[in-house]
DNA sequence: AGAGAAAATCTTGCATACATGAATATTGAC
DNA sequence: GTCAATATTCATGTATGCAAGATTTTCTCT
């Protein structure tokens, strides 16, 4: 057996987390896991203690690793530092960004646009994922881009919930739109607040969804 | 052997290496680490993979673990994000602090007033801790207090280098009244700003003292 | 039949064993 | 004497084995 499993394993399950084929409360299963990659329970765990580490999944000690189930608060608070990030990247990018970080921004935006023109949500989601990364990326700061990268992920899994709110592509191309113009007029401070603001109303709709499926049903509860 | 050496292990580790005892850019040896804490190389090797996500140690594959030197670019743009998460902590606790809160952060300005007037810098660094803590606590968010202790954690090791720096303690103790001065006040933004300028001063008088420790030796490489 | 307790089962946590790649020492050539 | 190639040693990465706690099943008693 060769070596370097732990990496490729811990992004294998950090994508399922992601892309919701694992979902929150879900328990992970070690020796189960380890038969699906073919390896032994040791850099499965070692990959599920990265992941908890990251914030993807937690470990109950003695009663096994479970995909993060955020509860609301945390939910809220995790998207009001999102914001805090996202708002603090917009100002300083708008000080520090170079033509390419400009086109990179502006190639995401346009995809964005062209998801949220055709009503594409499946296409919309990872535009809109590149299209933030381009705003970090552009504060020339990797260490913030990394710290915003990771918790955008970690929010991820419940962003795509929101596939449900009715025109919220639009809604949320709409303030891209705006956020663009505050970056390249040079308003630092406006980009700052309309990407926070972005990122709150993001949090908002999503809690208010999160109201109503609760209240037609337990689903998130049973989903372990 | 009973359960739960890993948290143990882990937190004993952070310890060392935010204290200092363990020292940027050294290497954190398996087997010695086995033998010194008497349990197997298997608690010790998840131990370091959760430091490692932490940040506080890089983990090179079939290289071993190593203390986390961040290079000046790192630990210039750390300083960034920590002064813009600290600014954002200070804007939203004015908008939320409650008596305890207000209480706490007035009781460690007190003990950093103290050990500022003695002189004391090793009395003083304990207290700025809490003295900052007490405003993360005070935003009310549990998600951004744990983010910003993090990243705190992550830059103790090389404040504690800053120890040289003549006459530190008296200006950090001025900018900590000028801060409770505008948390008291009200004033969100003002608070923001000076905790901005606060963290971002003392990143830039760290790299001038890393500069001037550079030129007279290569110290920090040979830490290893 | 239902509730509680005991036993069996299953899973995690840690220890140990082994294989492979890296680091180091040794030997040989120039 | 220095440099390079090779052999040896050593540490990491993974697999497996074993002990203890958690869970589930079953059995007993009311």
């Amino acid at each position: 057996m060769r070596g370097e499993q732990t990496p490729r394993l811990r992004e294998a399950l950090e994508d399922d987390i992601v892309a919701g084929r694992l979902k929150p409360g879900q328990r992970l299963d070690e020796v189960g896991l380890a038969e699906r990659f073919g390896v032994s329970r040791t850099p499965i765990r070692e990959a599920l203690i990265q992941l908890s580490s990251s914030g993807l999944v937690e470990i109950r000690p003695r009663r096994g690793a479970f995909v993060v189930l955020l509860g609301p608060r945390e939910l809220i608070e995790s998207f009001e530092l999102m914001a805090e990030i996202e708002a603090s990247c917009g100002r300083l990018a708008v000080q520090r960004m170079g033509p390419s970080d400009r086109e990179a921004i502006s190639d995401a935006h346009e995809t964005c646009r062209i998801a949220a023109a055709a009503g594409d949500e499946e296409a919309y989601y990872p535009a809109n994922a590149r299209f933030h990364a381009a705003i970090y990326a552009a504060t020339g700061n990797r260490v913030l881009a990394g710290e915003a990268l990771r918790l955008q992920r970690g929010l991820q899994p419940y962003r795509r919930l929101q596939l449900k709110v009715p025109r919220r592509v639009e809604a949320s191309f709409a303030e891209h739109q705006g956020i663009v113009d505050a970056l390249f007029a040079g308003d630092g401070p406006l980009a700052a607040e309309r990407l926070r603001a972005h990122v709150l109303v993001q949090g908002e709709r999503f809690m208010t969804l999160l109201a109503a499926l609760h209240a037609e049903s337990e689903a998130l509860e049973d989903a372990g």
